[in-house]
DNA sequence: ATTTCAAAACTACAAATGTAGTATATAGAT
DNA sequence: ATCTATATACTACATTTGTAGTTTTGAAAT
C-alpha cells in the first residue's frame, strides 16, 4: 500500500467523517483547518485518487462525487503499528513509559482503558 | 526544527545507542539491519550533520567522530506527540483505545503502566 | 446555438528523500 | 618523496510532497 502524506491526510480526516462528498464539500471542511487554495486541495484529492485510497463516483449529474476506499480505523492502525516499530521497537508498552514519566497518561487515563480491556476481553 | 527521515532515523538509532562513533561504526552497525551501501550510509550522516542533528568533531587523529546532539527522548517524545496529534487529535487515550479494541494491549501491560504511574506521581 | 462560469484535468516547480556514483585528500606503506 | 588505499566530500538522479497556476470541458444562462 502506498503511504498518505502529511497534507492528504487532512482530505482523509474530512472524508472519514463526512463520508461520500462533492469537492466543493471536501474544499469547504479542509478550508476550516488549513489555508489552502482550491487548487492545492483538489491536487490532494486527485493524488489519493491516483494512490486509490479514494473512489471517484460519477452520479450522473455533474459534480464528481467522492469517497474513501480504505477505513479510517484500518488506515490508522496500520500507520501506528508503524510508528511504534520504527521508533519504539514494536513495543507500544515502551512508548507507553515515556508518556507515562511525561505526566500525559494520568491514573485515570489508565483506569477507564481497563475497564475497556475488560469489557472486550469478555466479549 | 527539521525532520529527521525514515531512513536517517535509522543512523540516529546506532548514534544514540552507541554514543559517539566514528564513520566505520556507524557503517558496520547500520548494516546490521539494512542493506544500504556505505555511500548512502554516509549520505544519511552528512544530511545530519547539516540539519544539526549530530555534530562532527575531528580529533586530530584522522578518523571523525559523529555524535549525536539532540537526546533521544527529546525526539521521540516531539515526534510521538506529533503522531498524536495528527491521527489521534493529540489526545492519546484515542489511540490506546483504537490499540486495546485490537488486543495489542493487554490487562497486564496497563497494570504495569498503573504502577509506574503511581510511582512517578508519588515522586 | 452561443456565451459564460465553475469543475475537473493537466502542468509546474522547488524542496526533501532514497539511493547511490565519482572525485579528492590524506595517513600509512614503501 | 611517491604510491596506495580508503575516509570524506561532492555530484546525480528519480520519486514524493507541498503548493499552486493554466487549460479544457460541460452545464446553465441567455
Amino acid at each position: 500500500m502506498k503511504n498518505i502524506s502529511e497534507a492528504e491526510l487532512e482530505v482523509m480526516q474530512v472524508l472519514w467523517s463526512r463520508g461520500e462528498s462533492t469537492s466543493l464539500e471536501i474544499i469547504s471542511e479542509v478550508k476550516k483547518k488549513k489555508e489552502w487554495k482550491n487548487n492545492t486541495i483538489m491536487t490532494l484529492v486527485s493524488r489519493l485518487v491516483n494512490k486509490e485510497f479514494i473512489d471517484v463516483i460519477r452520479e450522473d449529474k455533474s459534480l464528481l462525487i467522492y469517497k474513501p476506499k480504505v477505513s479510517e480505523y484500518d488506515y490508522k492502525s496500520k500507520e501506528t503499528n508503524n510508528f511504534i516499530e520504527k521508533l519504539y521497537n514494536g513495543s507500544i508498552n515502551n512508548m507507553l513509559v515515556a508518556f507515562a514519566k511525561s505526566k500525559k497518561l494520568s491514573k485515570k487515563d489508565l483506569e477507564d482503558l481497563m475497564k475497556l480491556v475488560g469489557d472486550e476481553e469478555d466479549k
